[in-house]
DNA sequence: CAGGATCCAGGCCGATACTG
DNA sequence: CAGTATCGGCCTGGATCCTG
């Protein structure tokens, strides 16, 4: 509902504290759900492969983003009632897309990686 | 907390806590960091010019990521020695090729927030 | 005008214990 | 195995006051 708005969202200020594309922002923000996303590209996994692959996040944070995403529509979790039970989490479609603008960041993180870090010491070292 | 060493990291997983990638998505990941990107890309801007432009960005907040994006040498400050103090920022070269990959974010967000929302919906409803 | 310094509330997130 | 629930520390970030 919120969306269908005038295209003065595409050209008009994002600056807004109302803009929606700031949501959206929020959930790329935090360190995790990048990670997620990038851990299940290969394909599924289940919840103890996701933390273990994904360094450092905790069984809390884990949980977290990824009702997130799923309640987001980016990721499916498929229950499979067994004993234990097998939870599995995929990447839908849209999802997916968002592979090519995490990858564009992620390209340019390690290409200017070197840069940013001989700028900061540049930067320190001087007062 | 400094590590700078080993190309493994490179090609190896952004998933390790050591990755240095994550250091570069933390600064992106705040909302002001992104913002203050994209108003500067039409030019240079003083600072209340841009606390006017970015809606809700408080004076600390605003200072906070002016530095730390001069830091990494993607912002340039320019001081002009007048009375009152007349104070610029530009992107530099490096700041600007950050304008590819936000972008890339940017208009994922547009393009895919009504699909986003409705599952958000739909997800609240169920239960 | 451009910021530094300080106080403080709120949340983020980890650690821990418990469930189906 | 895959979570939920809860407590508590810390850090973020806003509000406010002050300076050159």
């Amino acid at each position: 509902m919120v969306t269908t708005q005038s295209d003065s969202v595409l050209h008009g200020s994002p600056y807004r504290a109302d803009c929606p594309t700031r949501h959206i922002l929020d959930r790329i923000g935090d360190r995790w759900t990048v990670l997620v996303v990038g851990a299940l590209w290969d394909g599924s996994a289940r919840f103890s492969e996701l933390r273990r692959r994904i360094e450092g996040v905790s069984q809390k944070m884990l949980t977290q983003t990824l009702r997130g995403l799923e309640r987001d529509g980016l990721v499916r979790r498929t229950v499979h009632p067994q004993v234990p039970v097998r939870v599995e989490y995929t990447l839908t479609e849209a999802g997916r897309t968002l592979r090519a603008p995490l990858r564009a960041l992620e390209e340019w993180s390690i290409a200017h990686l070197g840069d940013v870090t001989a700028s900061q010491e540049a930067y320190d070292r001087a007062d």
